[in-house]
DNA sequence: AGCACGCCGACT
DNA sequence: GTCGGCGTGCTC
């Protein structure tokens, strides 16, 4: 008989097999798409393979076919079966991830209006907005639906969409609350993709420097030979990256291949995506989270069909079904927005890799501060350095200064964490008419609060953390990990003393302190606080018209913008990035300070940055003061290789959670105990522990580490512990993570 | 993940 | 007397 085995979108890990009605036979090659019975209900699966066999009992058949040609191309499909497998996550859920919503539904009919730009003879598009009305909310709401309705009270008007991306049941939710005359739905005229605003002028490549050449040959001479290969280039902030990027990118075209071009998140600003435009002109798809679903299916069917050839976006650009892919590059590499943390925990730099050689292409990890595990590669000859040693306009790197809190003390406006130093360096730049960033990595006004009566800190109720204090609205206290938030409490929630004190300093105090201690300074905040893309690129845009003299704000100011009239950044505290429990602190810490550093003297005038810490000879510090990248790697290398950390080994984490503690605890030994019991050589077993947030959102946390220098052991390992999984408590969450990134 | 089947509370 | 709550079991 003839079977297809199919992946079906449900998270089961496994293939079904259908039989082949003779009508489809043409049909179901691997890739293609097949309508089958599921159960009680039809679903949209992909064809995985054909074969010719006895059917298991009960097999069904397929019931159509809606590709002429398959949906997924063989080489992207054969790549996301290793991703499956790779991270062991079930291969519907891979596939999901890969195939456009309009494209797991068998939704057909639609009219092909202009990709870019104002369509003519198209209506705007309409968005469904949410709207706070008076009326409360049904008395038996969900702890959602009550947060969902705070949320859109508090903060004001908001997409359906980003109600949906916070909360999983939020249409039904704004429904029920809408016929309850608590919200409404408005349906208001969508923006315009912002990628495509302006038409762009096209450049002429620069000339390049001579590194940037020498980088541009080698890719050159790689894509030329058709060779699967991997290239680090290390260049310092401001050497000109991109400028390599966009030579190998014409070179891969001018072979008849294509390119795919990976960035962070934050980085996908219309900025970098002009550069692209201005030297390819309006044929590179840009992949970004404003798409409508028929732009997202519009741009992949156009990408399939070989009408564009370059595809650049954020980490999910990873499964863009580019024809006969030459070349991905990962910009940035080292940053940890790569890394999907939720879901399939894929990590789309390593999977980078792993796309290119499956399509016989080159693959571009690039970055100022290259990560252990790229820089692992160069030494193990799997990838080969390529190095861009100086910035590409010459201007000098800033002077990096170290203000050591232990013996300096505070500034005029007595407070330590603005120390003499930095309020003099940021009273000189002022001075010049210069401007200044200033780093903190910890959102709000006060970190926590405490009860100086009794001692007690206001936590969350449903999570083992601290609660932060935020000014605005009045003063509300706010978790960081759920939607809590209220009113900042008069007494003390244990002993009733009216005695809470503000602890800690966030963005939003440091941002009053330095506009109270510089009153003729114009401060400005940038935080995930702030909100969401559109004011981001707002603040950044103000700060480029010179309208701002200091920016506030936490990691998001550290990212790749080009802020020419930047000349001293100020980090506050470089040790709260040290002290985190985890065996990647140091790394994270001092990619950091490079890369806020690069952010200072990227125009003409020279850069000054001053770290403040505590503890100044720490290996992290001491080499980002000399801009030192390589003198870190072998350090922080040698650190990892004694503890037989990753790169050396390969870790794998298992996260599980429940309501109930004593029931997450027993879940977690089981787990241990079947992955000891498996007794795989090599593998050794970390755990079951509670995890370092004991509690978020009501559910207690616990874990199981695995690690072990041999991938092929700790997969063994795994195995064993899926195979415990299935026995488990249904309250019991279990999920796996391969090589992680985040061990909170 | 859905969805159906199945067994116990407050309503026309 | 039913409508409906969500526990558990299955999906070629």
């Amino acid at each position: 008989m003839r079977l297809v085995d199919v992946a079906v979108p449900v998270p089961l890990g496994q293939a079904f097999t259908y039989e082949v009605p003779d009508a489809l036979d043409e049909k179901l090659q691997p890739g293609a798409r097949a309508v089958v019975p599921f159960g009680s209900r039809k679903l949209v699966a992909v064809v995985l393979e054909r074969r010719e066999g006895e059917p298991p009992k009960g097999v069904k058949r397929v019931l159509s076919a809606p590709d002429d040609a398959p949906s997924l191309p063989g080489d992207l499909l054969a790549f996301l079966r290793d991703l499956a497998s790779y991270y062991f996550a079930p291969i519907g859920d891979v596939l999901k991830l890969a195939l456009p919503p309009i494209e797991r539904a068998t939704q057909q009919e639609i009219e092909t209006p202009s990709l870019f730009g104002p369509a003519k003879g198209v209506a705007p598009r309409q968005v469904a907005w949410v709207v706070a009305l008076d009326a409360p909310a049904p008395a038996k709401s969900s702890a959602q639906a009550l947060a969902l309705l705070a949320h859109v009270r508090g903060t004001g008007p908001s997409p359906l969409s980003r109600l949906c991306e916070r909360w999983s049941s939020a249409r039904a939710i704004v429904k029920r609350l809408a016929d309850a005359g608590a919200l409404a739905i408005e349906l208001r005229e969508a923006a315009r993709d912002p990628f495509f605003t302006a038409p762009v002028a096209r450049d002429a490549p620069p000339e390049l420097t001579g590194p940037q050449a020498e980088a541009v040959a080698r890719l050159e001479a790689a894509v030329a030979a058709g060779e699967a290969r991997t290239f680090l280039l290390h260049g310092v902030t401001g050497s000109g990256k991109t400028e390599v990027y966009l030579h190998a990118i014409a070179a891969v075209r001018a072979a008849g291949r294509g390119a795919l071009v990976l960035v962070p998140e934050i980085a996908l600003t219309p900025q970098l995506v002009s550069r692209f435009r201005a030297r390819f002109g309006d044929e590179v798809a840009v992949i970004h989270s404003a798409l409508t679903d028929k732009e997202r299916w519009l741009m992949w069917q156009r990408l399939r069909k070989g009408e564009l050839d370059v595809a650049i976006g954020a980490r999910s650009a990873l499964f863009a079904p580019v024809r006969d892919l030459g070349l991905v590059i990962v910009d940035e590499e080292h940053d940890g927005s790569f890394k999907q943390e939720e879901g399939v925990r894929y990590h789309a730099r390593d999977m980078a890799i792993l796309r290119a050689h499956k399509s016989g292409g080159v693959c571009v990890l690039g970055s100022a501060t290259p990560s252990l595990e790229s820089e692992l590669l160069t030494r193990g000859k799997k990838a080969e350095k390529l190095r861009l040693p100086d910035r590409a306009r010459a201007q000098a790197m800033p002077v990096v200064e170290v203000v050591d809190l232990r013996r300096i003390g505070a500034g005029p406006t007595g407070d330590k964490r603005i120390s003499l130093p930095l309020h003099r360096a940021l009273e000189a730049t002022l001075a010049r008419g210069e401007q200044a960033i200033v780093f903190l990595n910890r959102r709000g006004f006060a970190p926590s609060v405490r009860c100086e009566a009794c001692g007690e800190m206001c936590s969350c109720p449903s999570c083992s953390v601290a609660l932060t204090f935020h000014k605005r609205a009045g003063g509300i206290l706010r978790c960081h990990y759920c939607d809590f938030s209220a009113p900042l409490f008069a007494k003390c929630p244990k002993c009733a003393a009216p005695a809470l004190a503000l602890e800690g300093l966030g963005t939003e105090k440091l941002e009053e302190t330095l506009s109270t201690a510089f009153p003729t300074a114009r401060v400005a905040r940038l935080d995930r606080d702030v909100a969401s893309g559109k004011a981001i690129e707002k603040v950044i845009e103000r700060v480029r018209a010179r309208e701002v003299d200091i920016l506030v704000g936490t990691q998001m100011v550290t990212k790749g913008h080009d802020l020419p009239l930047v000349t001293l950044v100020g980090v506050i505290n470089a040790d709260a990035a040290l002290s985190l429990p985890d065996y990647r602190a140091a790394e994270r810490a001092f990619q950091l300070m490079v890369q806020v550093a690069g952010r200072a003297g990227r125009g003409d005038a020279k850069g000054r940055v001053l770290v403040q810490t505590y503890a100044p000879e720490h290996h992290a510090i001491v080499f980002a003061l000399q801009h030192d990248v390589d003198g870190f790697i072998e350090r922080e290398l040698v650190d990892r290789r004694e503890l037989d950390y990753p790169p050396y080994s390969r870790m794998a984490l298992l996260r599980l959670d429940a309501p109930d503690e004593g029931e997450v605890k027993r879940a977690a030994q089981h787990i241990a105990l079947a992955v000891r019991d498996a007794a795989v050589p090599t593998v050794l077993v970390i755990g079951p522990a509670p995890a370092p947030i004991e509690r978020i959102r009501g559910r207690y946390r616990y874990r199981v580490m695995l690690r072990s220098r041999e991938r092929s052991h700790l997969r063994r390992a795994l195995q064993a512990a899926l195979a415990a999984r299935a026995d488990l408590h249904r309250s019991v969450r279990c999920s796996l993570d391969v090589d992680p990134v985040q061990l909170l």
